[in-house]
DNA sequence: GTTGAGCGTT
């Protein structure tokens, strides 16, 4: 989706891109285009959106056609107010294909392993409905920082950030670690490549899953009527194990 | 309606 009207990514091979972050999430491409044009050829701007909402991702691509017009570009509008809020503007870092690039040009293809495959869109806990690939956001050391506007802009949130790192971290890395040394000794010792819903008790199972204690204490045909036409007092789920799920080992074996 | 570290599309 380019602003152009084209499809996809016009031509990488001749263009600088520009990363805008720190960009508001209303705003669009027509917007940061006659911003952006201004300092130089701009061959396509480009703003993520979101597959399900649409909305913006808060940041966009800016391809430049000149190096020297990017660069001004990053010099000019690095730290512009664009509808209230101060925008980063840097020279992209990876390519739409995980290329490395440096300053617009590339250097050579990523490995996809710590590339982009890092968690991406944990903007809101409102926006955790969703719940796609993202999972949660790893405290990754930004590499920035090296500009004297850096920083009095992440001065605060540096602060709040490593704060926040910190206690949880340590406590949460003592916990895991020694869980996760005792959890991986037993399920090396069932040598099983699923350890995941192993019980600890061997026999009698609590089942969780089948709780409907209604449909026993009411096993009469008049008041299973009843609940019929109410079915959104009982879940999917229930409905479901009750309906095809015999699995009766569960209780008997193992 | 909400949010704010980061790197991208038919």
């Amino acid at each position: 989706m380019s602003h152009f009207g084209r499809t996809g990514p016009p031509d990488i091979k001749d263009t600088f891109s520009l990363l805008v972050l720190n960009v508001t999430f209303r705003t669009t491409a027509d917007d940061l285009f006659p911003l952006f044009d201004k300092y130089g050829k701009v061959v396509d701007v480009f703003i993520p959106r979101d597959r399900r909402t649409g909305d913006s991702r808060g940041f966009a691509f800016v391809r430049y056609k000149y190096q020297d017009e990017a660069q001004k570009a990053v010099e000019k509008l690095d730290g512009r107010v664009v509808d209230g809020r101060e925008i980063m503007v840097r020279f992209a870092k990876y390519g739409p294909n995980a290329e490395r690039i440096d300053k617009g040009r590339i250097l050579e293809p990523v490995h996809r392993t710590g590339g982009r495959s890092r968690s991406r869109s944990p903007r809101s806990r409102h926006r955790d409905h969703y719940r796609d690939k993202d999972s949660k956001r790893r405290s990754r050391s930004r590499s920035g920082g090296r500009y004297d506007r850096d920083r009095y802009r992440g001065r605060d949130k540096d602060y709040r950030q490593r704060s926040r790192s910190r206690s949880p971290d340590y406590h949460k890395a003592r916990g895991r670690g020694k869980y996760d040394e005792e959890r991986r000794s037993l399920s090396r010792s069932h040598g099983s490549a699923s350890p995941v819903r192993r019980s600890p008790s061997p026999r009698r199972s609590p089942s969780p899953r089948r709780t409907t204690p209604s449909r026993d204490a009411s096993p009469d045909g008049r008041n299973r009527k009843e609940r019929s036409p109410t079915p959104k007092s009982v879940s999917p789920r229930g409905r479901r194990a009750v309906s095809r799920s015999p699995l009766p080992r569960s209780d008997a074996d193992d």
